[in-house]
RNA sequence: GGCGCGUUGGUCAAUCGGUUAAGACGCCUCCCUUUCACGGAGGAAUGACGGGUUCGACUCCCGUACGUGCUACCA
């Protein structure tokens, strides 16, 4: 019997969404989709001091965008809410105390000074760290080592406590992962971990597996990051009766930073100017915001493209490749085991293949708050046949300014330098002929102007180059931009005219 | 320190025992373009190291080095 295949990404709601966070969504997404199962998306809150207001909401904005919608959620709802852990609180303690029934669990009624206590006496050097396990276990407050009497009476009286899980020993606790193969561990060397804190609230190692459990989730795909701490899971799997049901786990690769190593961070991004969050992240606590791939001006496809080749690819070589294709060519098993080092040249790269494919009227919507913000309104059909003629050379939305703002406003002359090197008395006496002669034109069009200008040139007995990149520079203020006549042509005779005549008024 | 995972050009990477070791980004040269960009044609640049196994290893095995993750009542 088949099972239905669901997948979860399940963040916890404490910042911005991070890069490899949408890869690790994107891949769920993909094969979910591919195997025509469900996308469930399950906050992971039971931090509360690291809560953080607006996150959930952030990170559901962020799927959004990327188009990575979820079938179930906090917000859609689904037939296994809450999907919210915190809401699911009383849940767990029932699973933690059949835990304990079992032998596989127990109370441990230690205090912060007494680990803190244990772990500073039982240091061998400083490099190694002492665990709450096999070694140690027998020399704490627990109810392994308390006479049952004595452990009721803690409980009774409110003493605070956490549960945690009884390692066992001499085994060798084996899975298979979707990407890695084979890896195996030594249950000696995991510690206790705890299950169940003293304020109730269950810890990541309990809640992902009792809600895995419950949502009939069929396959894990996770950061590499939780690795170590996957043969807890197996183990809960297993004493808790569950075995049968255990997901498949996939533990997804690292994304790198680009210069030297190690993982990814807010802070990398800064130091090398670029984003590291979806989108925009406003911090409540610092008040301040980080910025996103959306707010740079990455259009969403080529983010998520771009994300889904970092790690991934089909074997063909092929790079651009809509979300239809890459759900059609996804494979798990494809996944890279190593870390792959972020390339922000490569995001943007994919950014123009995308406004290279998008069409004019698309671009104007998104590309219109940038000119907007920079004081540009142009009319919208103006707007389009300037989007049509500067696109390939737009790689984020930005750029629409930048490589068009001539088009929306009389530029300042900044390369007039450039000018004025090789300025004589025959160009002047050209342009103001050229000039006067522009009055009278009556048919405004590039090829019509090209010609004049060419006209005038011979009259003039001088070549065309030595005119060209000046009037450029007169028209578009810098040496970039379109063929001249064309930009000509769409600010019009007057704004024509009158570059011209500014431009001869400061040589 | 312990444990896990990883390692093909600067970066992303194909290869699944036999290839001149693809392709892409970036870089360089030339062409196109009287600007810039796009486009086109070229170029430089790669199997961490040492042992095996094999007729033959980038590919399989072992070791070393290096990198990275974890080692919390955080996820």
């Amino acid at each position: 019997m088949n099972k239905r295949v669901r997948v979860r990404f399940a963040p916890s709601p404490t910042g911005g969404l991070h890069l490899g966070g949408v890869r690790t969504v994107l891949y769920n997404y993909l094969f979910a989709k591919a195997n025509g199962g469900d996308f469930v998306l399950r906050i992971e809150d039971t931090d509360q001091t690291r809560f953080v207001e607006g996150a959930e909401q952030y990170i559901l904005d962020c799927l959004a965008w990327c188009g990575l919608e979820p079938d179930e959620s906090t917000v859609k709802g689904g037939p296994y809410a809450p999907y919210r852990q915190s809401e699911r609180k009383e849940l767990y303690r029932e699973y933690a105390e059949k835990l304990i029934a079992s032998g596989h669990a127990y109370y441990a009624f230690d205090t912060p000074a007494d680990l803190e206590e244990m772990r500073s006496k039982h240091r061998v050097d400083e490099h190694s760290t002492v665990q709450y396990d096999r070694t140690t276990r027998m020399h704490m407050r627990n109810s392994l080592t308390l006479s049952g009497d004595a452990v009721l009476e803690l409980l009774n009286n409110g003493t605070p406590y956490v549960v945690r899980i009884k390692m066992p020993e001499n085994e060798t606790i084996v899975f298979s992962d979707m990407i890695r193969g084979d890896i195996s561990f030594d249950s000696n060397l995991v510690d206790d971990k705890v299950l169940l804190k003293a304020d109730g609230m269950p810890t990541y190692h309990l809640a992902v597996v009792v809600d895995d459990y419950l949502m009939k989730i069929t396959h894990a795909f996770r950061g590499e990051e939780w690795l170590p701490s996957a043969p807890v899971h197996l183990l809960l799997w297993d004493f808790l009766g569950w075995k049968e049901d255990m997901p498949q786990w996939a533990h997804l690769p690292l994304i790198l930073k680009p210069d030297g190593n190690g993982k990814l961070s807010k802070r990398d991004g800064d130091r090398l100017g670029f984003p590291v969050f979806a989108m925009n992240w406003y911090d409540p606590a610092k008040n301040e915001t980080t910025t996103g791939f959306r707010e740079i001006g990455f259009l969403p496809q080529a983010f998520t493209n771009m994300l889904a080749m970092l790690g991934w690819n089909d074997g063909t070589g092929k790079e651009v490749m809509s979300m239809e294709e890459l759900i059609k060519a996804f494979s798990i098993e494809r996944v890279h085991k190593g870390g792959a080092k972020f390339d922000f040249e490569k995001a943007k790269w994919f950014n123009n293949q995308y406004i290279q494919q998008t069409d004019n009227e698309t671009l104007a919507k998104l590309a219109l708050p940038y000119v907007a913000a920079q004081g540009g309104h142009p009319s919208p059909e103006l707007f389009l046949k300037v989007i049509g003629l500067i696109k390939e050379r737009c790689t984020l939305l930005p750029d629409f300014w930048a490589q068009g703002h001539f088009f929306f406003e009389t530029p300042e002359i900044k390369e007039l330098p450039a000018i004025q090197d090789k300025w004589n008395e025959a160009k002047r006496s050209f342009f103001e002929s050229w000039l006067s002669g522009l009055e009278l034109l009556s048919v405004w069009t590039d090829v019509a102007i090209e010609q004049h200008f060419n006209d005038y040139i011979a009259q003039h007995g001088l070549k065309k180059g030595d005119a060209m990149l000046p009037l450029r520079i007169m028209l578009v203020g810098g040496k970039y931009g379109p063929g001249v006549f064309h930009i000509a042509d769409l600010i019009g005779k007057e704004e024509t005219i009158k570059r011209i005549q500014t431009a001869l008024a400061q040589l």
